[in-house]
RNA sequence: GCCGGCGUAGCUCAGGGGCAGAGCAGCUGAUUCGUAAUCAGCAGGUCAAGGGUUCAAUUCCCUUCGCCGGCUCCA
């Protein structure tokens, strides 16, 4: 007779069972509905298969498959299955590995001839016969040793590799229907239980991540406890297609990137021009009240310059080559900070000059690997909103301070107010002195503290030269953007000998920070165009209104509304084509025109107009006057948040 | 850079070894109209570029460029 053990629930409640009771009859035991869904238990921290037999005291939870665990687990078992149907569909594919990610899995596979999109259509016909047979999931632990021989003989090198590479003596592999896989598990009961997938994609992915390994041939799918969810989650990646800037940019005219010209190199039509413009405007007024001075500097300079700064050493492979000029070498910036050092050591500075605060937008040139490129996301050539300051040590903090909170207010102007705060520190390799990272990890921690925003900490992660805080902006699809970085530097100010004259009359080297609030405008006005689908904030609409004639009687009238509203400096057109009503309102729909002011003659009689929103609501007929009191109100910046 | 897919009119796309197609946009004309597409006519092309196979290539093959989805990279 086993011996009795005891298990604990969640709510503190315990009972007893014999050892050798399998989880799955335990939760049978306490509520029967619970094995409907849940997916596996966690054993003492750990997670385990239902099929787990208790053999000691222990605590249980149950991981249901509607938690962030149990999706895990279910996505994870499907591609288990997805790697059967490949496997028993076709001959000489090798089997890596296949994990469960973000938005569903992947499995990727050895495999002589690369997938096609009509035999992901097979493989997922297939898989559907294999959930249809409802095998189970088993798990087994072997020896390592008969690990080996049993995938040796499969041909499965890389799982070979994978074992070879298990520190334990034992390793457990998972059997389902034939296939057999090694795995450290959990998985669902059986193949049943998968109830709504789809295989998405097929790519190319090196073995283990790295570029000097074979490439292997992926395959991405999701899936999801309801048919329902999965088509919820189908339609939001329709959606975020729909409002994928590269065609928005093409549709409202904003930009387009010419194979002529070359590859991510932006070319900004008026439109996109009139957006970018006035977010330099309200850029460059903020930042003289917030005590920066706005500085211009070269689009190119000598090489040498580079090489004091070190970025000739460290990214020779993202500079562009050399040119010539009278026997020197320059190349275009790839950087602003060397220029901004220039200017700071134009003259001697004093510790009562400091901070000095330097902001430039200024356009750098990287080389990025043709396959890197896309839209305005990662381009060759583009606008950092850049400043830098010098500081004195003491200052740090509130500089810092400063910094977050202006970056704050001027992503809640653009109508972001909602972040992923990191704070990076230091990482393996680094210059500078200990204590002078300890000293500006904390500056950077007491800041952040000061301004009582949620931030992590991503340990390792601040860049060679000084610890770094990055925000990413979280977009009205929940996609997460890196945006706006604040960084300490100990390197440049000390390649570049960088000094102040200190109240005790000796040198001293000020602290630099590089930050960015908007990261580069080109980025900036991805996530910004996407975020709002092109339906642009008012002040920043390249066309706020338009004026709509109902026949060509009103022509007169509406382009003296147009004029008072050009007086009025909001931006406007006028359409007097020989058209339709309904052909001008779903154009300027389509062109997401904030306003468009329909004349006729009823509006023309009574000297109104008569404005219908993009949203398609329309208004009740008001004078020219109250329209652009109604405009002005939203023409300038409203923080959110 | 690597793996795979793609490149046809301004745009979205069909086609396919033997005369290059549609819708929208454009132009011309008719229509004078009330909140998401009025009608008709006309015009529009080195089928990404270069090379090869073929009697014949936009179509098949190769190379280059670009774009898309990933991988790697991203100060």
């Amino acid at each position: 007779m086993a011996h009795a053990i005891k298990i604990t629930f969640p709510d503190g409640r315990y009972k007893e069972y014999a050892a050798g009771t399998t989880a799955e009859a335990v939760l049978k035991d306490i509520d029967k509905g619970l094995l409907k869904s849940v997916v596996a238990v966690q054993i003492n921290e750990r997670c385990v298969d239902l099929s787990f037999s208790l053999n000691e005291d222990s605590v249980i939870k149950p991981i249901a498959i509607d938690l962030k665990e149990g999706l895990e687990i279910y996505r994870h078992s499907t591609s288990h299955v997805m790697a059967q149907a490949v496997k028993e569909l076709f001959d000489g594919v090798k089997v890596t590995i296949g994990p469960s990610i973000e938005d569903g899995f992947y499995y990727d596979f050895d495999s002589p001839n690369p997938f096609t999109p009509e035999d992901l259509k097979r493989i997922e016909k297939h898989m559907l016969d294999i959930i249809k047979k409802n095998k189970p999931f088993e798990r087994a632990e072997i020896s390592k040793k008969d690990a080996l021989k049993l995938f040796g003989d499969m041909g499965e090198i890389y799982k070979q590799e994978l074992i070879n590479e298990i520190p334990e003596e034992k390793v457990s592999i998972y059997k389902q229907d034939g296939f057999v896989d090694l795995c450290r598990g959990p998985h669902l009961p059986s193949t049943g239980w998968i109830k709504a997938f789809k295989l998405t994609g097929i790519a190319g992915a090196y073995w283990r991540g790295d570029q000097k390994n074979k490439m292997l041939q992926r395959i991405y799918g999701t899936a999801f406890p309801t048919k329902q969810e999965l088509d919820e989650y189908l339609y939001k990646v329709e959606e975020a297609k729909k409002r994928d800037h590269r065609k928005l940019g093409k549709e409202l005219d904003l930009f387009s990137i010419s194979d002529d010209v070359g590859a991510g190199l932006v070319c900004w039509h008026p439109k996109g021009a009139v957006v970018r413009s006035l977010i330099e405007d309200f850029w460059k007024k903020e930042h003289y009240k917030h005590d920066y001075q706005i500085i211009y500097t070269p689009h190119i300079a000598k090489v040498d310059l580079w090489k004091t700064s070190g970025h000739w050493e460290f990214y020779r492979g993202n500079l562009y080559s050399p040119m010539d000029i009278e026997g020197q070498d320059f190349i275009v910036k790839p950087m602003n900070c060397p220029f901004h050092i220039q200017i700071y050591q134009s003259q001697l500075r004093s510790y009562r000059d400091l901070p000095i605060r330097y902001a430039e937008l200024g356009t750098v040139y990287r080389f990025e690997r043709s396959g890197v490129l896309h839209g305005l996301m990662r381009v060759r050539g583009f606008t950092q909103d850049d400043a830098h300051i010098f500081c004195r040590p003491n200052q740090l903090e509130d500089e810092i301070e400063g910094v977050l909170n202006f970056t704050l207010y001027i992503l809640r102007s653009f109508g972001f107010n909602n972040y992923d705060i990191y704070l990076s520190t230091r990482p393996e390799k680094f210059v500078g002195t200990l204590d002078n990272w300890t000293k500006a990890e904390n500056a950077l921690r007491y800041a952040l503290e000061k301004t009582g925003l949620k931030f992590q900490i991503d340990p390792g992660e601040g860049v060679f030269y000084g610890p770094k805080i990055d925000i990413k902006i979280k977009d009205v699809l929940g996609r997460a953007w890196q945006c706006s970085t604040i960084q300490v530097d100990f390197n440049l100010p000390q390649r570049f000998n960088v000094a102040y004259r200190g109240e005790d009359g000796k040198g001293h080297q000020p602290i630099m920070i590089h930050r960015a609030l908007m990261g580069s405008l080109e980025r900036f006005f991805f996530f910004f165009l996407e975020h709002y689908a092109g339906a642009f904030l008012v002040w920043l609409a390249p066309v706020q209104a338009i004026v709509l004639t109902v026949t060509e009687k009103n022509n007169k009238y509406a382009q003296e509304v147009f004029d008072a509203l050009r007086k009025q400096d909001i931006r406007a057109e006028v359409d007097i084509r020989n058209e339709k009503l309904g052909f001008k309102v779903r154009e300027a729909q389509l062109k997401k025109i904030p306003y468009m002011l329909v004349v006729g003659d009823k509006e023309e009689e009574k000297q109104v107009v008569a404005p219908r929103t993009r949203s398609g609501s329309t208004l009740e007929p008001m004078s020219l006057e109250d329209f652009i009191r109604f405009v002005g109100e939203e023409n300038k910046p409203r923080p959110v948040g």
